[in-house]
DNA sequence: GTTAGCACTCAAAGCTAGAGAGTGCTAATA
DNA sequence: TATTAGCACTCTCTAGCTTTGAGTGCTAAC
């Protein structure tokens, strides 16, 4: 469809208020837009088609004798509609590259790098959910017994993340009653997704009798006591101090509340979570979040894999006022990185 | 020695001013001290011993027609010989044991509860370095393969801590080998601290010969892959959003380099190791911290044992004007709890 | 449809005056 | 000699006022 050019004039011109505002953080007038837009309109003419946007919700005007600003619906239209498709240059990318080599095996380590690498290159609020055991494949466990009744567990899956936990029992369990456990579970078990295998042993415990019936009842419990797989995802949150550079957020009172709730943690993952099986890109604007503390933010987020079947978030926050293009390709950038790591 | 009147007039007037201006955060003037204090003194004279404390360097004026603000050297002279024995009422004690209980024997898991636990009692930032495994004594290694050049290794201490780590390998070691590397571990090494564990392997490798060589070279290999031991201390903190409840704080500008500062992370590793090695309560106040952006806090630490060959640190960092009995005791009886906790 | 001109609006900055809290000094008092 | 009443003085804080200037909306002309 070709723009009239009507449209592409207040594309043009809603782009340029938002990138000035984004640059400035101060409500822009029409006269910096007219200097700014090579359109040759007066400002005059820029005044009418900005009150038209405002009308339409795109701009907002913070008093009668100020500039405007953009409003959610104006970088939402952004986004979509102007920005295009962003990239990294390929200086940035091995920028990127550079900084990711030689890192941890360990999920756990390589999250905080991965939130904190996020945070630094975006200079915004980086986080990472861990991934969600449920869906990972069972690929081997190991059981022993560290004293007379503590046992530690250790799950392999198939995407080769390990998970391990102590597990205190009330009776103690003699090796090799717990080797026969572990021999049992990996003759049986491998190959079904952790989020099953509770339901796999109960279901065993009903059929099984004799010792296979006890021991079904006692890997049920190790698995329970673990808790291991019911576990909630973990949220690396890194660079909160990022946000209070922000101007918007210089007065301690609003970022506050802000940075309370990110410490809470336990809503950030409820809204994190909220996208977990969407692929690409996700970008939630002001009020498009549920929660009031985060309205003056936005979030992108993408969901990563691990060989295909484990999932996890990252993803960073700002001020609605962010350089999305900027955002956008870089969380797009670890994500995939985050794939090919684990595909060798 | 049995004070003077006159020295436990200054004492009581500096305790007044400091325990005004904690709950106030506004400089105190003799009046106000007059009427608290129940000595009968009129305003006047308390304003000459003021004057007095000041000239000494345990009060401060912001300018000439305020009242008083305690100095560090006041603060750490309140500390030492005014305040007295802090504890913890029945009550509190109660409350900190109660949400103690049902807690996971995951040292990870633990920590990042308590460091939160330290900052919602006291409503400070609360902080707790984890156990410095190198003093640790190995009890136990479990070896295993994973996929054909990733290995699991895990190290248990005496202590019963539990650490575990992914190794990627160069060429792959199969299972067998890998269980003779690990009886061979477990047959000479128990009973050692972590720390000379790789000294006691480079030994070896000088001396042992043919298929013993080879060994202890892949388990030497294997030892600086995991970065296991020589790994850096980590730690945890909590609560930094309490920060910017502190009238002080209420200023974004002062509060972000502070933010900033804790974020980081390897500088307040620096201080907070600085003390491992000493029993007991330790308080920095302001300028005895010797980071500047840290100098309007306050660092209340304790060292803490697990099975007393273990150690770490735990703490909490709020502004210098800070209720330090309150602070004190619990911390104090946190570090305890751990001990108690690692103890049965 | 565009624009020059102009009156109007409103936040922000600067200024002044007054209030109030608290001091230090002096001289009187116990 | 220590204490205190009295008082002038200092300095911050606040409220109210004015000024400034950026930016608008409207109107009439192009």
């Amino acid at each position: 469809m070709v723009l009239t050019d009507l449209e592409s004039r207040r594309k043009k011109i809603l782009e340029i208020v938002i990138n000035t505002y984004i640059e400035t953080v101060l409500p822009v007038g029409s006269s910096t837009v007219a200097s700014k837009s090579r359109l040759g309109l007066s400002p005059a003419t820029i005044r009418n088609i900005m009150s038209d946007l405002e009308e339409e919700g795109y701009l907002f005007q913070p008093h009668t004798s100020a500039g405007r600003v953009p409003t959610d619906k104006g970088y939402r239209y952004y986004v979509e509609n102007i920005m295009g498709q962003p990239s990294l240059t390929q200086q940035e990318a091995e920028l990127l590259d550079a900084s990711w080599s030689n890192q941890p095996e360990d999920f756990n380590e390589l999250a905080m790098f991965l939130s904190r690498l996020l945070s630094e290159t975006t200079g915004q609020v980086g986080l990472l959910l861990l991934p969600r055991m449920k869906k990972g494949i069972l690929k081997r466990i190991k059981i022993f017994s560290v004293s007379p009744n503590k046992i530690i567990v250790v799950l392999m899956t198939e995407s080769d993340i390990v998970k391990e936990r102590i597990v205190k029992t009330v009776e103690a369990m003699d090796e090799v009653w717990l080797e026969k456990i572990c021999k049992y579970i990996n003759s049986e078990c491998p190959g079904k997704p952790l989020g099953l295998l509770r339901e796999f042993l109960e279901n065993k415990l009903l059929f099984e009798k004799d010792s296979l019936h006890l021991l079904c009842g006692d890997a049920l419990k190790i698995f329970k006591m673990s808790g291991l797989i019911e576990e909630k995802q973990r949220i690396c949150l890194e660079g909160t101090s990022y946000l209070l550079r922000q101007p918007e957020f210089r007065d301690a009172q609003r970022s506050r509340s802000l940075l309370e709730f990110l410490e809470k943690k336990n809503e950030l993952l409820e809204l994190a979570q909220e996208d977990l099986d969407c692929e690409g890109i996700r970008i939630k604007i002001g009020k498009e979040i549920p929660f009031e503390e985060m309205q003056s933010c936005s979030f992108v987020t993408s969901m990563y894999k691990v060989k295909n079947n484990i999932c996890g978030m990252l993803g960073i926050i700002g001020p609605t006022r962010m350089e999305y293009p900027k955002a956008i390709s870089i969380v797009d950038y670890i994500t995939r990185k985050i794939g090919q790591f684990y595909e060798r």
